[in-house]
DNA sequence: CGTAGCCTTGAGATGCATCAAGCATTGTGG
DNA sequence: CCACAATGCTTGATGCATCTCAAGGCTACG
């Protein structure tokens, strides 16, 4: 059994599992990450720069404010939070990454992080070299396209934080929190009605822009009319089209 | 005088100068600008397309939510802000873009834009069609260097906009708003310490996720402290570094 | 010169933060 | 595997920052 032929031969088969699992093209989330859209052959040259991955364990640093930016993250499996950081040492969570999501895209215009990337689970991510990404999108169209769209998908998303945290009230805060968590799931092909969250409160208080406490008493508001089941992290959406209400009919 | 060949004269030499002014080689933004950094043989390539520019009159719309996305816009002169809508009819402005800066990013995603683009004043952009950039960038690799730096940028400032909003009290938002202004028009060559809004408080307050009647209070208090004068829509910083101070120390 | 939009300031209301206490859950070392 | 510590969650009481409503003055523009 623990014979060297047979190690090797192991380590053989472990080895070509290993290439099939890591190829984008068989990847199940491509439709989701970066290759979204994008024909077989143009995915291949995508294959070629993406080799390696990285595991981070539950609370640990992908990368930090400050450090050197070299490469994007997919992230493959698990759940990041981003957050950047006042002088005085308060600090704001930016946004919450599911598998299938980018994690860097802030680096690319200092070559330097100005956000911390931080495993709310222990997770996994597809490292994408850049100066790589932008070599072969020179020469694959559709690829640059592609990567346009999800740095451009990322400003929208920020802009409707800003929305988020300019201009609603903590209830529909929470609501559009609730629903956005929800959508993703159901993109992951998981049920969009229940599902376990990955954070705190208090991390979901700081990227509402709310307390720990305003975001535990909403949620129990919420449950005690009836729209959500909260039990600890678990989460059942009950009646989906009363919190998109929430969000939409300001009382004017 | 009005005979035609003097017209004609008149026009061609109008042209000429058209031409040379509208060049981005020459246009005393470019380091500002998407050319930023870029050397001239490369510049020539970006001239090839920057070929019309758009004027705006104030209060007009430069592009809608919704408006199919063709081009971005590089403000040439003036000030517009962009804002994005709630289903109920509230809306958050995400930002104010100064000469020099870019906007229509958002429409990347989705071909589609999803912000309003409003000019705060008479306004001139140049434009720059959007599938024509991506050709020379796949050529030129600087200027798609540049182009990624100035997508992850525009993540980078939102990324600061969500610290503010989501955790700073309105003083330190309303300080932070004053030296960001003034930083820019710095960078513009103006004065940094003098300078005249373009916005109104409404605006300044819808940005800021503030009532424009919080706004005109921290105004007076500023004032009152002797930290900078105001006279209506004048601002003049008196004390630059404790205003720094304001957004940076929480006491505890 | 008149009107409409913009700004300032006050008084009072309120939504969320703060402070505090106890309970639940998770992880760990014996 | 149990016990206990640490971390996370809930709920209540109170306070304050900001909003809301209101009125009057200023400014710009036709």
């Amino acid at each position: 059994m623990n014979s060297l032929n047979q190690s090797s031969a192991v380590s053989a088969q472990k080895f070509q599992r290993e290439c099939l699992k890591n190829a984008c093209a068989n990847c199940n989330l491509r439709e989701l990450c970066v290759p979204g859209g994008i024909s077989p052959t143009d995915l291949e040259q995508l294959d070629t720069i993406v080799a390696t991955r990285r595991r981070t364990k539950k609370g640990a640093t992908l990368f930090k404010s400050g450090d050197g930016f070299k490469n994007l993250f997919a992230v493959r499996s698990g759940f990041y939070k981003t957050l950047v950081y006042t002088a005085d040492g308060r600090n704001q969570i930016t946004g919450f990454q599911a598998p299938g999501e980018l994690l860097g895209l802030d680096g690319v215009s200092t070559e330097h992080h100005c956000v911390d990337a931080v495993a709310l689970e222990d997770s996994e991510v597809c490292i994408l070299p850049y100066l790589e990404l932008e070599r072969i999108a020179r020469d694959f169209p559709p690829l640059q396209h592609q990567l346009h769209r999800v740095m451009s998908r990322e400003i929208v998303r920020e802009n409707s934080v800003l929305l988020l945290l300019g201009s609603m009230k903590a209830e529909e805060r929470v609501a559009a929190f609730i629903l956005n968590i929800s959508e993703r799931y159901k993109r992951l092909g998981y049920a969009s009605g229940e599902f376990v969250l990955r954070m705190t409160r208090q991390d979901i208080g700081s990227f509402l822009g709310l307390k720990l406490e305003t975001v535990s008493r909403i949620f129990s508001r919420f449950q005690g009319q009836g729209l959500i089941e909260v039990k600890g992290k678990s989460i059942k959406i009950l009646q989906f089209e009363v919190l998109r209400q929430i969000i939409n009919s300001r009382d004017l």
